[in-house]
DNA sequence: AGCACGCCGACT
DNA sequence: GTCGGCGTGCTC
């Protein structure tokens, strides 16, 4: 019988790809495990087997693989299963979420190299300059890289030479497969055999007696061997004999010492003792509500005001996992910004839990992944960012998202455009496993579920230890500056409470929603603004540079003197920033220490993390930041907040804005006063008597998701209507609009009214490319399934349309 | 997504 | 004339 093999591939194609395989790899092969397989002219991918079966494919002749990779699956049966779930729910290929969820350094690629054909007598055949060139070199080097090919030649045009040296034979191409992962090896060293009974080692030590040094080292190992009984590291031995390494060489060299190597995880936690903690009443009674609810139902919305110390009832919850030997899954939105979150973890629950974001190397996220796959004592617990989903459980008992409302949670760009809480549910279903949303501001979807009865709910409205929540004060911004009371971007009534809270030795955290030091620089002549040149909106001034950026795509040039469009010397700059708060307070508080936390100054592996700890250790009093500032940091000593603008935050175009304007701002506030002092929060808006600004000052969640709920109601939004988004890319204007009037055209044909568009965004061009969304909206009741059918069954029809296939289409499966 | 192939402007 | 630009089509 002929056996034949489909497999995964990570790219953005539909269609499986099956290869012929052999009776022994037949028997061998199981899904998920890789396989190496020639895909394309010459190269070899990296694929996931994912069936072996018989049925002979009739329009091609399938190829043949090219190597196994693993001797067992790396991808267990429930994962593929949900990756399956995320690919047909969010409209993307199973290769894209396959290329998702691998760890770069599990794709192995092949790089094309050539070497020399031996026994050619390049007299005979005539060569030119440029296959001398490539010649010569090999005669030096046995092997050639495609990459040292265009250096040597020193253009990128070289496949015509290599091909023309081919057939001349004088090379050769091969395709080698290069593994990427790279274990991490520590030295160790063993006093060698012959020494090691008493006599020979006494004779050692009088042998070294001209060399106290190494007679040192030698006695040193001796003490840790006899004391720990453990392999000795060459660092170790070095600390604690004081010697060098060079020292440590030479007696490896005299082979008096072996050394050895030992593969190990980079990602290790010297463990503390873990710690013990007690729950206050109101916890214990919130866990045993949120326990009653799993009992009848798979997901419980925890709804606890900001520091009623959600984090502890979450490890009485992943206890009770533990003592069950099941696994815990611990979502959170942004893993690199939330260091303090896995340090209590891990002091709890040391080397049980290992983290995983999109910050660490492609090796440390083998090495988690591993660790799972082989049920390793260490990976019981998962801390991580939305790909942490993506990971090979096998035993989950309970998935916890905290801070379920982030938006964050959704994947935007590459595909797969997953949303990490709602896969959660699904993942925590296929393992029959319990959810636990986290928030203090819940999302409006998530509520709506809890109040259906579809999810359980808990509600936690006291703070721990009683901590009062902060006082909310509204600054009205156009009576401060009618009546003179302003400096700057700080009212009054800011600038004194940020005194007070100076004068008493507390930290301040002022909130400005906005990057860079001002958003738009414009002539005052002429009210031109210089834009960006690949996109469609106004560059933005970096005081730090002196320089003029997009936020887009990059582009920055210096910040320029004299306007562009009437020569002028009136460049002005408008709105305000991080950047300008950051100087004004500066300016305002000579004395104190101001700083400055968003996208420019937490930059590098260990930004964000330098700033944090220089904070906690109230190395800055006033600390000026953007979103950023809501992510779930606790600081003790911060008394005050102040956003600077609510208005930016609540004229934001988007459905969502209201619902996002009050998390954020309920976020922020939450910042202040988690000790026994009781917070103080200013906000200064022009709108003092928006509803959003009321309900965020008396901490009214309620009343404002039900006045949301009804808007999004009567305008046909989520949570009550669905949507799927659809974007179109193009760098020709005209194309884009052709190509969407007939999308929406054939969109309106089947669901009618509840198309809207095609409509530029805000931003309707981006990098050269012109974008067009047009918005479906799926009233409750109408099937999912159905309405994606028929959106794929016209985008399908829409790339058979030989003018429109060059625009790129790109469906967002709930775009919020 | 890559990556080849193929057809047009800017230089050795 | 060649080199490299990018538009188009295919990958078992």
């Amino acid at each position: 019988m002929t056996h034949y093999l489909d497999v995964i591939l990570p790219i953005p194609l539909q269609k499986a790809f099956t290869y012929h395989i052999t009776e022994a790899e037949a028997d061998f092969i199981t899904t998920g495990i890789r396989v190496a397989v020639p895909f394309g002219k010459s190269k070899i991918y990296t694929a996931l087997a994912y069936k072996v079966h018989n049925k002979a494919p009739t329009a091609y002749e399938p190829k043949t693989i090219h190597q196994i990779l693993d001797e067992k699956p790396i991808v267990t049966e429930k994962q593929l299963k949900h990756w399956e779930w995320i690919a047909e729910y969010y409209m993307c290929s199973l290769g894209e979420v396959l290329r998702a969820a691998m760890p770069n350094a599990f794709i192995l690629e092949s790089e094309t190299v050539l070497s020399k054909n031996e026994g050619i007598d390049i007299a005979d055949t005539s060569l030119k300059d440029d296959e001398f060139l490539i010649y010569d070199a090999l005669q030096y080097q046995s092997s050639l890289k495609i990459e040292d090919v265009i250096s040597i030649l020193d253009r990128k045009r070289v496949l015509p030479v290599i091909n023309s040296l081919v057939e001349k034979g004088v090379l050769q191409l091969q395709e080698e497969l290069y593994e990427k992962y790279q274990p991490k090896l520590v030295r160790y060293v063993k006093l060698r055999e012959e020494y090691r009974s008493e006599n020979q080692l006494q004779e050692l030590l009088a042998d070294l007696n001209r060399a106290p040094k190494q007679r040192d080292v030698i006695m040193t190992l001796f003490a840790i061997e006899t004391a720990l009984h453990k392999p000795i590291k060459v660092s170790e031995l070095v600390e604690r004999s004081g010697a060098s390494t060079a020292i440590v060489k030479a007696l490896i060299d005299k082979e008096v010492l072996d050394e050895y190597y030992i593969q190990t995880d980079r990602t290790q936690y010297e463990g503390k003792e873990a710690l013990r903690l007690e729950l206050s009443t109101e916890q214990k009674q919130a866990l045993k509500a949120i326990e009653d609810c799993f009992l009848e139902k798979s997901v419980t919305l925890l709804h606890g005001v900001t520091s009623s110390g959600k984090t502890e009832i979450y490890v009485k919850l992943i206890e009770a996992q533990l003592a069950l030997g099941k696994q815990t899954l611990y979502l959170l939105p942004e893993i690199a910004l939330t260091t303090q979150l896995v340090q209590r973890l891990q002091a709890y629950f040391g080397e049980k839990v290992a983290v995983f974001h999109s910050r660490y190397s492609g090796n440390e996220r083998v090495e988690v992944w591993r660790n799972l796959l082989e049920k390793a004592d260490k990976a019981q617990i998962v801390i991580g960012a939305r790909s942490a989903l993506l990971l090979p459980f096998s035993n989950l008992g309970l998935i916890i998202v905290d801070e379920e409302h982030e938006q964050s949670y959704k994947q935007f760009d590459p595909a797969p455009r997953y949303h990490a809480r709602d896969a959660a549910i699904v993942l925590a279903n296929y393992h029959k496993a319990k959810t636990l949303l986290g928030s203090a501001t819940p999302s409006l979807e998530s509520y709506f579920n809890a109040s259906e009865g579809k999810y359980g709910l808990v509600e936690l409205n006291i703070r721990y230890n009683n901590v009062l929540l902060p006082d909310i004060e509204l600054i009205d911004l156009a009576d401060k500056y009618k009546r003179k009371r302003m400096k700057g971007h700080f009212s009054d009534r800011l600038i004194e409470e940020m005194q007070e809270a100076l004068d008493d030795g507390f930290q301040i955290i002022l909130f400005q929603n906005r990057r860079g030091f001002s958003p738009i620089v414009e002539c005052l002549t002429c009210g031109t603004s210089p834009q960006c040149p690949n996109c469609d909106v106004s560059l933005t001034y970096h005081q730090y540079r002196d320089q003029l950026r997009c936020h887009y795509c990059g582009y920055n040039t210096v910040m320029i003197k004299n306007c562009q469009a009437c020569g002028n010397a009136t460049m002005d700059t408008k709105g305000f920033g991080t950047e300008q708060i950051e100087s004004e307070a500066k300016v305002l508080f000579p004395d104190a220490n101001v700083a400055r936390m968003d996208l420019d100054t937490t930059r590098g592996k260990f930004g964000f993390e330098r700033l944090i700890s220089k904070f906690e250790q109230r190395d800055i009093d006033i600390l000026v930041g953007t979103q950023m500032l809501t992510k779930g940091l606790d600081f003790r000593f911060v008394k005050l907040v102040g956003i600077m603008n609510a208005d930016n935050l609540l004229n934001f175009p988007d459905f969502r804005a209201h619902e996002r304007s009050y998390q954020l701002m309920s976020q922020v506030s939450g910042r202040a006063g988690r000790t026994d002092i009781r917070g103080k929060v200013l906000i200064q808006t022009y709108n003092p008597h928006h509803k959003i600004l009321q309900q965020v000052s008396t901490n009214a969640y309620k009343e404002m998701y039900m006045e949301q709920l009804n808007e999004r109601y009567n305008y046909r939004y989520p949570p009550i209507f669905r949507l799927i988004r659809i974007t179109l890319k193009h760098k020709d204007y005209n194309r884009v609009n052709m190509a969407s009037d007939w999308f929406a055209k054939s969109l309106r044909q089947v669901f009618k009214t509840h198309v809207l568009g095609p409509e530029f965004p805000p931003v309707s061009r981006i990098r050269n490319r012109f974008i067009k969304n047009i918005l479906v909206k799926i009233p409750p009741g109408q099937s999912l399934g159905k309405t994606k059918e028929a959106i794929a069954k016209i985008d399908s029809s829409f790339n058979a349309v030989k003018d429109f296939r060059a625009v790129r289409v790109i469906i967002n499966v709930d775009n919020y």
